[in-house]
DNA sequence: GTCTATACAATGATAGAC
DNA sequence: GTCTATCATTGTATAGAC
């Protein structure tokens, strides 16, 4: 029952989504977003810190899932069965989000320089957290940094995969096959180290 | 002969990092570096990118030493051996460099969001590039994304700690022992995997 | 407690003169 | 290569409207 129309936020993200896709990133304004999306500039930037945040809004929630579930973990899972879990939890954030959106959003990030830049900066972000987290269970800094970046890496393969087949099937279900793949190119690897 | 001095690139570099450590990076303006240098605003962007670009110079020359190691390592060599010779040749790039910017460096970075951005992008790159330079000679994707990852992280952790250990001894020796730790983490990954 | 209006500082681009 | 000048845009700050 206020005054102004309710939902700012997914106003503004719809409207920039919309804007991204017809003109591109670098020529949409925040003015332009905030145009359509019926506000002002002023209140977009109130809403949100910058103009890549529009896009990454609610990647935190990674960060706490990652920690949580390595916490959570029962005491008697094998070290890779941690980062399974852990890595498996990231992927329930997707469900929720708008199919539309995720589609669209594949196809604005290569064409910012800045976008990527902040991508890549969360993807550091959601992995220095889950290195944190694991050097504690694990007790081995290095051994957790390794696992850490394995963890990582299945997750946006998988991501990328699960998102460019259309997405019939869970996420889960893709990176959990990744994690697979990862943990036996691991157990290969002692045989492929130095010669020496 | 011209009728300016020469090497403007070094003086905006050295006005930058003199201004960053009185003052911060966020609160230094582009035209201050510029008018410290005895340039214009203009000229500093014709010099660098942007003014994180002024710190960062000269990074693109890891991608091409990472990728060309690879490329002309011995047929010989194991994996992990290949991965030793693309990270080692990372190091020789520090030796050229001053000392006295690299230690402001370690304490401008962290103060400012902006640099830390840009700077994990520069690490994402590189990595990248390792990585696809590994996966064309090994065969296998998976298996040099995780050895790519590995070998970027013994470069970092070991730069960050050849820089705090106040610069004796070289930068190489320092990861090479680095990667020694890795690779014994990585051969005894196949015992800490699923219990399944 | 959310939005608007206005003014402002700084980045980075651009065009034309020396 | 550099300079002056001007410009659009991002993002902040302030003060006020509902």
């Amino acid at each position: 029952m206020s005054r102004w129309e309710p939902d700012a936020r997914g106003r503004l993200l719809q409207a920039a989504v919309e804007l991204f896709a017809e003109r591109g990133y670098d020529a949409t304004t925040a003015a332009q977003i905030a145009e359509r999306a019926g506000l002002t500039k002023t209140t977009l930037f109130r809403h949100f810190a910058d103009k890549r945040e529009i896009l990454f809004q609610g990647q935190e929630e990674l960060v706490t899932r990652v920690v949580d579930a390595v916490n959570e973990a029962p005491t008697e899972d094998a070290p890779f069965d941690i980062l399974r879990r852990a890595v498996i939890a990231l992927c329930d954030v997707h469900v929720e989000e708008r199919r539309d959106i995720r589609k669209e959003l594949v196809t604005i990030l290569p064409s910012s320089a800045e976008l990527q830049e902040r991508a890549v900066f969360k993807r550091f972000a959601v992995t220095n957290s889950l290195h944190g987290a694991l050097a504690v269970r694990l007790g081995d800094a290095r051994q957790a940094g390794v696992f850490a970046d394995v963890g990582m890496r299945a997750y946006y393969d998988g991501y990328a995969a699960w998102v460019e087949s259309n997405e019939n099937g869970s996420l889960a279900k893709i990176v959990d096959a990744e994690l697979d793949a990862f943990e036996s190119a691991l157990s290969g690897a002692g045989s492929i180290l130095s010669s020496t």
